[in-house]
DNA sequence: AGTATTTTGCAACAAAGTTGCATTCCAAGT
DNA sequence: ACTTGGAATGCAACTTTGTTGCAAAATACT
């Protein structure tokens, strides 16, 4: 059985085939990807409101989570096994956009430092985008 | 002088109408501001286009940096003294967006913890965004 | 294979952001 | 204070992005 449809099984949602190309075009991806990356990807095969349809429904099921930008533009990345194993979702990992090709990636082995906040706060969730030059960019 | 006149000067801009507005509303504000925030306030006294200009503009000259969210909606928020007198702009301090009364500040005291990347990656600048629920809604 | 339920595509719309250009405003020098 | 060049603004038109309702099509289950 192919991978993605394995993972639409677990979460519970029935197999299509926009699900399975945009699942596909995730698991192929080395980077994280906006909406209009998704749908340039497919060609215009699926309707834009597919699209966001099927992104919001990845979301909910925590197969991939969304990485805050500061250009308007979400981007979206698939989680990690464990993540999408354990149900409840949470990233724990930092993200980086190289500033040279623009490309923003899952540092899944670079776990976020914890952060003492005054008191009276409560924290949630923690997220953490690094800017740089990437590894492939600097060779 | 005004407040808003001496930075507008020191940043070698020109002191218009909506310029000043504008600045005085983040001046006045304890929490970051959307584009929609400010032309609500403005309660549509300046055209659409020149709000995003003048915030296009604040931007470049380090008035107010922006704050990046999972939801489409960049925010905005001033400088510290530090920031705009040190020209190249460098924000070191950690954001926080309650869940609760949805507003973002920008935790002036608290500074990113540093993290190590894998070999390869060069940093440029770190953005940290925190989420819970803030002092006032606690109470 | 038949059927209840989900998913999709279409159309229409709403919101957000951009661009070019004519008009207005600001500031620097006389 | 007046003039004037350059910058900023407003308007119109447009593009892009995101949303909603509904009918048609596809999926999964028996």
């Amino acid at each position: 059985m192919k991978q993605s449809d394995t993972i639409l099984k677990d979460s519970a949602l029935s197999i299509t085939s926009s699900r399975r190309k945009i699942l596909d075009i995730f698991l192929s991806s080395e980077s994280a990807l906006a909406h209009q990356d998704i749908e340039t990807k497919c060609s215009d095969q699926y309707d834009r409101v597919t699209i966001y349809r099927t992104l919001q429904t990845f979301l909910e099921k925590g197969i991939i989570h969304n990485i805050p930008t500061t250009d308007n533009s979400i981007k979206y990345a698939l989680c990690s096994d464990s993540c999408i194993t354990t149900g409840h979702h949470h990233d724990n990992h930092v993200h980086f956009r190289c500033d040279a090709c623009e490309k923003t990636l899952c540092l899944d082995d670079v776990s976020i430092p914890s952060v003492k906040l005054p008191s009276g706060y409560s924290i949630n969730e923690i997220n953490m985008v690094v800017t740089g030059v990437c590894k492939s960019c600097r060779k």
